[in-house]
RNA sequence: GCGGGUGUAGCUCAGUAGGUUAGAGCGCCAGAUUGUGAUUCUGGAUGCCGCCGGUUCAAAUCCGGUCACUCGCCCCA
């Protein structure tokens, strides 16, 4: 048995959780083409230099958390530890510059090599939307619509709030940096050492440390707007209207940042305090870098990704898809067998949903019906067979009446 | 990568001044009911007490290691 264990930080999905996630699914599948989004699906795993091209070479993604291999052929692989970049490539493969504005939904797993605790797994799945090629924050303002509308349709929206910043725009964003590490530098000997390190590598990330010392420094740090140019004011506004307009909650938070070099303008969170330390259970932002990043033509973009399983923990029960009932069939005696499984695939290519057991005499077939929740079972033995009719038995009233056999169909039709 | 907690039946868990055959509830199987489920009653099987080693006449119990799960840090969905 021990042996037998799924690899740390994955999971099997049955039962309950399948249900779940498919009805999460199903709402933001809705969602997505409600506002008009198409399908993609990009394989779960690239060439290597996709993801750190992209990611950079300081991200924790590309430095430790990356599922790399060679694969026989002596490619470099990694499983896909984000969205993004997949599909910038395929927008890229499939000249889709041609086609712009795209507007994409996805879903699949993710993989990242992190140790697994609330919330965060090893191969967990993503819900993902994007729309590529448009610059104006008019996208900005719908991408978080469709988010609000999918956690209000997923019954969750009074628990969750939206985080909103703006990184600005390249030349804001880079004086603002240089402006945090200069103030940071003056007062290394306060920092906490995570974010020692992060001055070196990732300075905006300090922003965002939960060492007490580092937030009495953070207090009297730089803040973002104050380096806002006039393009970003403006275009924070824009974005900021929009969602007013929307009747979309939200509050802003500037130490919200983005540490990878292709992120610009929008960047957004919505939190949750529901699910211990992992908070976030959908985040995005706007990267018009990317492309050009990644050797394509100058291509803006925006997106997010939301957290199958860190949204499946949150939905309500009576939320879930409901299961369809079956109906069982039920021979009685050896010779109603074969006549039975005609029944059964009568009423199946009529388009109910039918279950009939294996083996076993009428009693264990009925326990089983019971289990399975069915809503009715239709026993077929020699007398009924003599007169072309079966036992329905209505299973929650515990009542029986025969049925033509050429009726049947509609009659269980009727009572479903 | 770093720190805390926890590993006993399919599930939820009892079980320590170390002691003989390791328990309960739920679930599962069988029978009462060989043409009728749920309820009820009767009976049954649950198991290398995570794994390896040590202490001891004797270890589920004490010690060391290891693995897994879990919570937090880091990071993120």
């Amino acid at each position: 048995m021990a042996r037998l264990q799924p690899v740390r930080g994955t999971h099997d999905i049955l039962g309950e959780k399948a249900i779940r996630f498919r009805t999460i699914f199903e709402i933001f599948k809705n969602v997505a083409e409600r506002y008009s989004h198409q399908e993609i699906d990009t394989p779960i795993f690239e060439f290597t230099e996709t993801f750190k091209r992209t990611l950079g070479d300081t991200s924790d993604v590309v430095t430790k958390e990356m599922y790399t291999f060679e694969d026989r052929g002596g490619e470099q692989i990694t499983l896909r530890p984000e969205y993004t970049a997949g599909i910038a490539r395929a927008f890229i493969s499939n000249g889709l510059q041609q086609s712009t504005p795209c507007k994409f939904y996805s879903f699949g797993p993710i993989f990242r090599y992190e140790r697994p605790q609330k919330g965060r797994m090893r191969q967990f799945h993503q819900m993902d939307l994007e729309i590529l090629g448009v610059e104006e924050p008019q996208a900005d303002i719908e991408v978080l619509a469709v988010a609000a509308d999918f956690l209000n349709d997923l019954g969750i929206g009074k628990h969750i709030t939206l985080e909103l910043n703006s990184l600005g725009d390249p030349e804001s964003r880079s004086d603002y940096r240089d402006a945090l590490v200069h103030y940071f530098t003056g007062h290394k000997g306060k920092l906490s050492e995570d974010s020692l390190k992060r001055l070196e590598k990732n300075p905006m990330r300090i922003l965002d440390s939960k060492d007490d010392g580092d937030r009495e420094l953070i207090k009297d740090a730089p803040r973002i707007a104050d380096f806002y140019n006039q393009s970003t004011k403006d275009f924070f506004k824009m974005v900021i209207d929009g969602v007013e307009a929307l009747d979309i909650k939200y509050v802003i938070n500037d130490r919200l940042v983005r540490g990878l070099d292709y992120y610009c303008h929008t960047a957004f969170e919505f939190t949750t305090d529901q699910l211990g330390a992992q908070g976030t259970v959908l985040a995005g932002g706007r990267y018009d870098g990317l492309m050009e990043m990644m050797g394509g033509p100058k291509t803006a973009g925006i997106g997010w990704a939301a957290g199958m399983e860190r949204l499946a923990e949150l939905i309500a029960d009576d939320l879930l898809i409901k299961q369809n009932r079956p109906v069982v069939v039920t021979p009685v005696g050896a010779e109603a067998q074969i006549p039975a499984m005609k029944l059964a695939h009568d009423l199946r290519v009529a388009g109910i949903v039918v279950d009939m057991a294996y083996k076993g005499n009428v009693g264990k077939r009925m326990k089983r019906a019971n289990k399975q929740n069915a809503s009715f079972a239709v026993l077929l033995g020699e007398e009924e067979m003599a007169r072309g009719v079966a036992m329905v038995k209505n299973l929650d009233q515990g009542s029986q009446e025969e049925v033509s056999l050429s009726q049947i169909s509609d009659y269980l039709k009727g009572k479903g």
